[in-house]
DNA sequence: TTGAAAGCGCTAACAC
DNA sequence: GTGTTAGCGCTTTCAA
């Protein structure tokens, strides 16, 4: 840290500092600072040439005390390791760009009760709205929730009671879609592999809509398995292996999300196994990081950017619906068959 | 939002009304919730009885005013899509754990006047310290940094005058060492796939650092191309498609990460290119997203999870070199040669 | 258009 | 071990 050369003590500054530099009480400096208010074009100058020559940065604290405004909008997802929540947070803040809101992110790794401590420790701060992944949450999380007097959106799910309002996509829907899509398709051996259940609700939910559009048919899932930790693209590799080692006349296999997806695609290329001819896989996010691939895998887009975007509308206040709270946003997910589900 | 099915106007709760529930001095209440002095287990049990009860969240804002003090470490990087960010956050976030800081993310998108309004924006919550990517800002930015009066961290880069502490790699070295290594596997005509230079610094200096190490051998740069936005694979594959269109005799292509790299590689497997044969590649960053593609490609650790740790550590003032301030910490990336870069 | 007074909800410092 | 007093640095409100 360097101390600009000067032997006294250093102390941040004040209003009060830039009211004795320009000569003009506190009361209008803080009127020039903030846009507010009336103020001669001369006053307004001197004022922002003293505060720009000090150097002062307003203290946040003390005006969000003194107004009971903070622009600070909380937003609480499960992993930043996960592809799925980049998207989501960059459509919060796109929203958010123009609205003076600012949000602040924390991570809970899939444990609800880390969520209830971050969020204890954000709704401390007193934020404008809460933006949260999930509908499951501990009884004291979801009571300081409903408490907590602010817009609360939780987000990528909609199977489940809110608090307040929701924004996402059904996964029970989703995964029963796309059962429909497969056995439409002729497949009848189908497995899944997936993510480590108690911990992932959505990829639950959407194996249980699944196993339900399967049953339609009077099909039942053939084999499954769940990993935890690791390299995506590595898992799906060794996991698609094994299942197959298992079930050699197994048709179809549907990942919990793309990245594995991937690694189970790349493995049936090298061995020569036909996709989608022998075999069908699909995925789920759409994640755009895997264009590229040598074909492309078939999945189901999640949102993600306009969940966030829809969620930060809700808590600015711009909701296209106009609703003033409770409101229910459901987005729907399309099918893109890619090159792995279709049989010529 | 549920109103509890009271009637009551909603007001946010403060220590009065645990005081007055507990029938404890506002002052006792406080100390029982922060854990501070000595305070009799019997009122202790009444006020957390109280505050339970009543569900009543600490307002931060009054705290942090009164106390002077704020457990907000602000954390500004360019991008969270980049697949570099998320690993250093979760550095940062595990070596914060135990302190009582809690990290707040800020995103610039590469932009330096982005990063001032940011850095601004940050610093008006006057958190405890600063934990900043790379040593390129605006002169805003920088003199705001150096009057923080707090300890300020500038992370992933080394090469360059940092305003206080810095924890990172030198890229320049990075790709010196590259080059060298495959100048010592016997490759000549080398091309050079990366993203946009004017954002992207450390890149920049992998490349000036990795023609200095082709020069010292005589050896100049065959070709190079730059790209900015779309998938990463994908840009990898296309642009590798045409530089080899270009240069039909190219031996060796070095990326600017490893996504792209992956892309170059998936390219040329499907081609039936002999790789590390007839071409040699590598990319940056040693993400293990990757490990289960084909091969694995030839990369080096940018020590991501580390510089995170490190950094937050210093903020934290548990650093391990016991400095004050000011300190420097290069970490040393390894080359991982994989299977795309030893010729037989 | 500008200023003065009061107080946001909490904690430091000191008294008891 | 517990309570009292005086602010933290701003903004609200009201007066000039």
């Amino acid at each position: 840290m360097t101390n600009n050369g000067l032997a006294e003590p250093r102390r941040t500054l004040t209003l009060r500092d830039v009211s004795e530099a320009s000569g003009v009480s506190e009361m209008t400096v803080s009127r020039v600072l903030r846009n507010r208010g009336d103020v001669s074009p001369a006053t307004r100058e001197k004022v922002l040439e003293a505060a720009k020559a000090l150097g002062y940065v307003p203290n946040k604290i003390a005006g969000a005390l003194a107004s009971q405004r903070v622009n600070l909008v909380a937003v609480i997802i499960p992993s930043l390791s996960n592809l799925v929540f980049p998207d989501v947070l960059s459509g919060i803040s796109a929203e958010l760009e123009e609205t003076g809101l600012q949000p602040v992110f924390g991570v809970t790794n899939y444990s609800a009760e880390k969520e209830e401590a971050v969020l204890y420790e954000m709704l401390s701060w007193r934020p404008t709205g809460v933006i949260v992944a999930g509908l499951e949450h501990t009884d004291a999380a979801r009571a300081m929730l409903e408490n907590a007097g602010i817009p609360i959106v939780e987000i990528m799910d909609v199977d489940g009671t809110p608090v307040d309002s929701v924004v996402g996509i059904s996964h029970k829907r989703a995964g029963l879609e796309m059962a429909r899509a497969i056995v439409k398709e002729g497949y009848r051996k189908i497995g899944f592999l997936g993510t480590k259940m108690p911990y992932d609700h959505r990829a639950r939910k959407r194996l249980e809509g699944f196993e339900a559009g399967l049953a339609e048919a009077g099909i039942e899932l053939t084999d499954r398995e769940f990993y935890s930790g690791g390299s995506a693209l590595q898992k799906g590799r060794e996991m698609t292996e094994a299942i197959l080692a298992r079930n050699p006349d197994l048709d179809f296999i549907y990942y919990s999300n793309d990245m594995i997806g991937a690694g189970g695609l790349l493995y049936c290329l090298e061995k020569g196994i036909d996709v989608p001819g022998q075999i069908g896989l699909a995925g789920f996010n759409g994640v755009d990081l895997l264009e590229g691939l040598p074909r492309k895998l078939a999945t189901m887009d999640a949102c993600r950017h306009e969940i966030g975007r829809r969620a930060a509308a809700i808590v600015a206040g711009r909701s296209e619906t106009g609703l003033v709270g409770g409101e229910r946003v459901e987005l729907t997910p399309v099918l893109e068959p890619g090159d792995t589900i279709h049989r010529k």
